[in-house]
RNA sequence: GCGCCCGUAGCUCAGCGGAUAGAGCAUCGGUCUUCGGAACCGAGGGUCGGGGGUUCGAAUCCCUCCGGGCGCGCCA
């Protein structure tokens, strides 16, 4: 199912076309209709100021309500258009036929779980790679934020007809990983009964002390090096390898699972993307050398500075190794597109990297990197501090293990990415009317139960006659199940995922208002079946959008 | 100092250049002998941080100031 916003939007630009075939309208170019959802009802269900911005382009004298008068006097036909108005400065009001939108309850129910699909993609594919927090610890709340996000932006991109692929890059190499692997083994050499200091600047938690225990527990001492002899990297590879499973558990936990996990070290193989990408930047032109270290040289596509890809100790920088990865992404895998979730802490990072993508010949437009700002956790009135020190990390498993997957995602969700935001720990796991993320489950498993009660009465959603529905609440909650179609466009092409729990909220309230107004099963057979069918119609709309958020659809609650 | 983000109701936040700026929670007042009350209806509450500008029209775009967050590494 289109939505039917579209179908009205070239309504709309065919009735120009034509009133500007028979002379009507100035012969300028049509800015496009644009239509919105008015909030006043009287103002119909869509509205355009297509008229307005029409004047203004054909200059000075254009009367915006007589062309208003002309656009709809061309305008064809179609079954959804019930009454169009003009109204105050030459606003084109629609709306629906309520003939078509009771219709459309047996669409919704055809479509099924597939309501709300869209072909936007065609098939085009997407990358979408978040969290990718290092290996050295385990995930906090910030990064679960990052999840939630980058899931629910795959889940949406799916549904609009994108072919996706998640992935999560795991930074296993580098000078972390280095300083990661150094304290784990200085741990480890006292668990061996050695003397031994951790770096000053090392990884201070406590976790660190249990992972070299476990390390210690499975292997004795046979890791052990000469001593004075660097750290070997079997120690930091397990601790890397124990790391990324735990992380991958936690995530699981969030509902968030990746369809890859790539990689840094795997760039450095002989012959690999590394080198390779490289080589390529060198090709073209774009690789200075300079006291001793080797740059990229962005300035010449416009940024501020040169930035180094290999230091003066001939190990490659983080974002040599990113150029790599996105040489990967881009060049090796062919995606059409790959989106980038990073926290605010990386904000400078993205300029650099779309010049770099630049530099390897990619337009960069195909690299959409997303910025979320970082979360402050509370607990009521109460700031709990994040602090890197060891007790203070409070991690997304704790955070899990006390709200719960559905409300964790429903509130990180809820917030735009732009803001900073508050997690309050005890809003998120009251369960009570005070939490809006029971008022949505709470429809949901409404709708079963009355389903359930329908079917213990003998009442049958099975040839319902939906042309029944008449009632204003009947129609209200069909012209908000009809609007999950654009907004699965419109979060597609803003990918900004808090629409979603907003909408959710509004189809509840949708049906909740349908509830208390209408009677479902009652003495009436016929409108009890029509009934049934919105219902039933309901369901599936609000377990689509919960799908999309990754959150559960209750049966019972 | 420079860059990015934010500042909207008591609190947490929506608001796609358009019509009388919205929601949830909180506060106050109502609804229900029947399908799930974790519900519904209503009320109060706003100099959209301040000031300029563009526009027929600005919370939205531009400039500037104030306040807050995050960056500005041969860290990742």
């Amino acid at each position: 199912m289109a939505g039917v916003r579209d179908e009205l939007e070239a309504l709309l630009t065919e009735a120009v076309r034509r009133a500007q075939e028979g002379g009507v309208v100035p012969p300028v170019a049509a800015p496009p209709p644009q239509l919105e959802r008015p909030q006043r009802p009287e103002h119909g269900d869509y509205a355009s100021s297509l008229a307005l911005r029409l004047a203004r382009a054909a200059g000075r004298g254009a009367n915006p309500q007589a062309l208003a008068r002309a656009i709809v006097d061309h305008l064809p036909a179609h079954p959804a258009v019930g009454a169009v108005e003009i109204a105050g400065p030459g606003f084109i009001n629609v709306r629906l036929a309520e003939p078509w939108l009771a219709s459309q309850v047996d669409a919704i129910i055809a479509a099924g779980e597939r309501f709300g699909d869209q072909d936007l993609g065609r098939g085009r594919r997407v990358q979408v790679e978040f969290v990718s927090a290092n290996p050295t610890g385990p995930i906090h709340v910030g990064n679960g934020r990052g999840a939630v996000f980058g899931s629910t932006i795959a889940a949406v991109l799916r549904a609009a007809g994108y072919r996706v692929e998640t992935e999560y890059y795991v930074n296993d190499g580098g000078s972390q990983i280095a300083l990661f692997t150094a304290t784990l083994y200085a741990h480890y050499q006292r668990l061996c009964g050695r003397e031994a200091e951790p770096p000053a600047e090392g990884y201070a938690g406590e976790y660190m002390r249990e992972l070299a225990a476990r390390i210690h527990a499975e292997q004795g001492a046979q890791l052990l090096a000469p001593p004075g002899a660097s750290p070997p990297d079997e120690i930091g590879l397990r601790g890397v390898r124990t790391l990324v499973d735990q992380i991958r558990s936690d995530l699981a936990e969030l509902r968030v699972r990746y369809d890859s996990w790539y990689s840094e070290r795997s760039l450095y193989a002989p012959e690999g993307r590394y080198e390779q990408a490289m080589r390529l930047l060198h090709e073209r032109g774009y690789v200075t050398e300079r006291e001793g270290a080797t740059w990229l040289a962005s300035t010449q596509l416009g940024e501020d500075k040169d930035n180094v890809l290999v230091r003066r100790d001939g190990s490659p920088t983080y974002f040599a190794a990113d150029i790599a990865y996105h040489y990967d992404k881009f060049l090796v895998r062919g995606f059409d597109t790959v989106v980038d979730i990073w926290g605010a802490d990386h904000q400078g990072h993205v300029s650099r990297m779309r010049a770099a993508v630049d530099a390897l010949g990619v337009d960069p437009e195909r690299l959409r990197v997303l910025i979320y700002q970082l979360v402050t956790l509370k607990r009521g009135q109460e700031v709990v501090r994040l602090s890197k020190r060891a007790g203070d990390i409070i991690t997304l498993r704790e955070v899990l293990d006390e709200v719960g997957a559905d409300a964790c995602r429903f509130f990180f969700l809820s917030r735009s990415m732009d803001s900073q935001m508050d997690f309050d720990l005890e809003l998120a796991k009251r369960q009570s009317n005070e939490n809006p993320v029971y008022y949505v489950q709470y429809a949901h498993a409404r709708i079963a139960g009355i389903l359930r009660t329908a079917a213990e009465r003998g009442a049958t959603p099975d040839r319902g006659d939906v042309q029944l529905l008449r009632h204003p609440a009947e129609l209200a909650l069909v012209r908000e199940m009809l609007t999950l179609p654009e907004l699965v466009e419109r979060v597609t092409q803003t990918l900004e995922p808090h629409l979603l729990p907003h909408y959710a909220m509004e189809l509840a309230t949708a049906f909740h208002a349908f509830y208390t107004e209408c009677r479902v099963v009652s003495e009436d057979a016929a409108l009890s079946s029509a009934r049934l069918r919105l219902t039933l119609a309901a369901r599936i709309a609000l377990a689509r959008v919960l799908g999309l958020m990754g959150m559960s659809a209750p049966e019972r609650m």
